[in-house]
DNA sequence: TAATATTTTTAGATTTGTCTAAAATTAATT
DNA sequence: AATTAATTTTAGACAAATCTAAAAATATTA
């Protein structure tokens, strides 16, 4: 089965939005996508034919099995294309994404797989999102927000959920990227904003809103 | 200016068709396009709109400067693809065409410039021909087509004309590649094919019609 | 629970790129 | 030169993906 890219963009979107929901509806999928809502429901009536969406009208709608793979699949390239940007041709971090938003609808089975092996068979792209393998599996690791952390217990940041370029540029501004240790300092009351240590830097604060987006992991 | 995926493969079917003919004709390029001559027509007033096309109504036409340079850059990027695909990915030369003309439509200009300075900014493809630099400039060298060469005289395989599977498949079996070191020993009249001798193998015969596709250069 | 607000879908239009069939133009031939 | 043939363009239709405006369904609240 092939998809349009038009159709591979929804399944994405569809995908993303129902990890944290688990049903997605019709306004909140519009708003990911930036489109309207007509367009959603016309295209909702596209892949619920092509059996990869449960829905009903005005019930919501979430990918069946068949979706998700679809959605990996789609997944696997974008991550792949982003490790070959930052890995190969040398890309900051925070420039790849759109571009990587192009590369994922090229359908060649034999080059994704092609490049895969070149790559090294990456677990993780350089945002610390994890790569399906070509059977849709995905590697968990056990990592928890920067903002859920205890004090003075060094932490290495593994990803980073929020990948817009605006915050992938603050996070290059602080000099944190990718296995960085942070500890945390202190923890303010008054608006949730943390005072902690950079590997190396002097300490500094950062907001409550980037420390819910970084993710680490234990150190060592 | 930035063109869509249609207007980029119509203009680089046009500049490929007037390097042969000069002025470009509406049949010949819905042939060599598989599509409509009234299709084609549709896309000469888009084209000439943009003002990439010498155009008068029934009295053919060809791209100007803007639509020469529109057209190198096509051609730049399928090129730096193909190359990538056989030297990095290690795809078979006769395996790369079709994934390099969907891969040819990515737009971002960093992109492909970081791409060339990956690959060692190569001036030819592994097809042999000439990669064109950021500027549109190409790089010629002098080759003559191996049904007009002299007997008993090597030469090397510089570049094949003809990149249909078929024809690249048919060279893969005649152990023909760049590079090759080919000896004419024989022309028969009776239908224009050689009798030659390709380095390291037993001698062999090869139609016109596969001669006349393939280009070399002196040997040394 | 009736009225109001929100969400979602439908109906119909638009754009891009394509098509077929017919008309217009140019070229070839008797 | 007139007829025939070939080429090219126009006119109008269609599919995909989008949109706006209005209608339908569901949710909220007074």
């Amino acid at each position: 089965m092939s998809f349009t890219t038009s159709e591979e963009n929804y399944i994405k979107s569809i995908y993303h939005l129902q990890q944290e929901t688990g049903l997605v509806n019709t306004n909140s999928l519009a708003a990911e996508m930036q489109t309207r809502p007509a367009s959603v429901t016309d295209m909702l009536k596209k892949l619920k034919g092509k059996k990869l969406l449960q829905y009903e009208k005005y019930k919501g709608f979430k990918l069946n099995e068949a979706g998700k793979k679809a959605a990996l699949d789609v997944v696997r390239k974008h991550r792949l294309w982003e490790f070959f940007l930052v890995e190969k041709l040398k890309f900051e971090w925070d420039k790849v994404h759109s571009i990587a938003e192009d590369l994922e609808h090229i359908s060649s089975e034999e080059l994704i797989q092609r490049l895969d092996n070149f790559l090294g068979n990456p677990a993780f792209d350089p945002h610390g999102d994890p790569i399906p393998d070509k059977h849709g599996k995905i590697q968990v690791i056990d990592q928890q927000s920067l903002s859920n952390i205890p004090l003075h217990k060094p932490a290495i940041v593994s990803s980073v959920s929020n990948q817009t370029v605006q915050m992938l540029e603050m996070l290059k501004h602080y000099h944190i990227t990718l296995g960085t240790s942070i500890t945390v300092l202190k923890r303010f009351e008054f608006d949730g904003s943390l005072e902690i240590k950079v590997l190396k830097q002097s300490n500094c604060i950062i907001s409550e809103q980037v420390a819910k987006n970084v993710f680490v992991h234990d150190a060592q």
